[in-house]
DNA sequence: TGTACATCAGTGAACGCGCGTTCACTGATGTAC
DNA sequence: TGTACATCAGTGAACGCGCGTTCACTGATGTAC
């Protein structure tokens, strides 16, 4: 079907790639160059440019296949996980710590703060970028939809302006749940990420916390009781 | 007392740091240069040496100023601020939010993706770069001093290890609260960064939610909960 | 099947640029007597 | 108060380095007839 030659630039896209994350873990976004690449890749410099048009488009490739190796972690760990909505969380939760862990400077590109001068492109990354907050909405839906959750004692009140946000949200991701559900949900996602970030950039102390893994089961605890899962 | 050439010299060292800052926020901490700064100071390169021994240096140098800068706000916050623990802790989460978003790139020195090649000397930032949690713990222990706080349904089961990390962590604030609340303590802390890097990192979409200081307020709301206050 | 042509990967030189750091120096400021 | 010396801010040249990107090129691979 494919020719050699075909094979041959498919291989070395996925190298150049594959360098430019090693790299990244190496040298910091910041400092990814397209020269460095071609070192490592055995090949003259300007070789790089048959195959990514800049440094830049460089970074959105690795940007996108970031969100996607993510996406694939969490998507996979919800595949082999229990019906149990709370379960559920955890099991997401879990996935992106241990991708992150497993790949801190890759997380850093995407989480971290921005790299100056360059700004991922929306039309390529928004979709890769959204599926993680996806995932542990539909994990909330359904949980809702059982009933595993218990409302707020006091009514959550929303601007009519952030109201017709939470409503675009329910209906970009086809969901049937309320306001005060949807505030839950994205304090619970960026909390989640907080709790990485914090984690994989150590900005606990060293040794402050004998057992992180453990600090992030209690943190998942806390997070499922922030949803408002019933005991 | 000082002598004129005392005051030029330390006035010289607030223009050098100023200008790091400046060059954070247009080029990022990796593209921190003291040709640049030297530059913009109208001196020649070398000059800058006389002041800083190195780039990384004055790095530090702007980390410590920064956990300084956002520890400042966080207090003065509180001293304005009403006796009730929930208010302390809006207090204080709107005051780290706001810091953060009037200094985006010195924030993102101090919480973002770690600057490669470089790491921050713990003698130097470890003290200053307590602050926060510090103030929050105190805010944590007057609440639960009050009986504001309701304990866990079920309870909160620490290994043996983590336990002694607690105890530690009591220890160092002088605090008398129990493990259950040192966890949600910890959860309320990384998921307050979380939201605040998220909103100063642009992780939601550009115009997903019309409102973010209120989106903000919810994330406080959230958070009150988490950490146990009643109604 | 063979040939002529088009495509394309990779080369090597060049452009103009910025970086951190060292060093010997000049000239102004500060200090001890 | 005046003078001799020490301190120190800033200069300018130099070191060796890396960067992104362009361009004309060679030679191998692929394709149309």
């Amino acid at each position: 079907m494919s020719t050699p030659r075909a094979r041959a630039r498919a291989q070395t896209m996925e190298d150049i790639k594959r360098i430019g994350r090693e790299h990244l873990a190496t040298h910091g976004a910041a400092a990814l160059s397209l020269r460095a690449v071609a070192r490592d890749l055995g090949v003259v410099s300007s070789a790089v440019y048959r195959y990514v048009r800049s440094r830049d488009e460089l970074l959105t490739l690795l940007v996108v296949d970031g969100y996607n190796a993510l996406g694939d972690a969490v998507d996979e760990a919800l595949v082999g996980a229990p019906d149990d909505p709370a379960e559920r969380l955890r099991v997401a939760g879990r996935a992106v710590r241990a991708w992150a862990l497993a790949e801190p400077a890759w997380y850093g590109l995407l989480f971290g703060s921005p790299v100056p001068g360059y700004e991922a492109p929306a039309e390529q990354t928004v979709d890769p970028g959204v599926r993680v907050i996806a995932a542990l909405l539909r994990v909330f839906a359904d949980a809702y939809a059982a009933g595993r959750l218990a409302g707020p004692a006091r009514p959550v009140r929303v601007s009519t302006a952030l109201a017709g946000s939470f409503a675009n949200v329910r209906d970009e991701f086809g969901l049937d749940v309320p306001d005060w559900l949807v505030s839950r949900g994205v304090s619970v996602w960026s909390a989640l990420f907080g709790a990485v970030s914090f984690d994989v950039f150590d900005m606990y102390g060293r040794d402050t916390f004998a057992d992180r893994t453990e600090l992030f089961e209690l943190m998942l605890d806390n997070l499922l009781d922030l949803l408002g899962f019933r005991d």
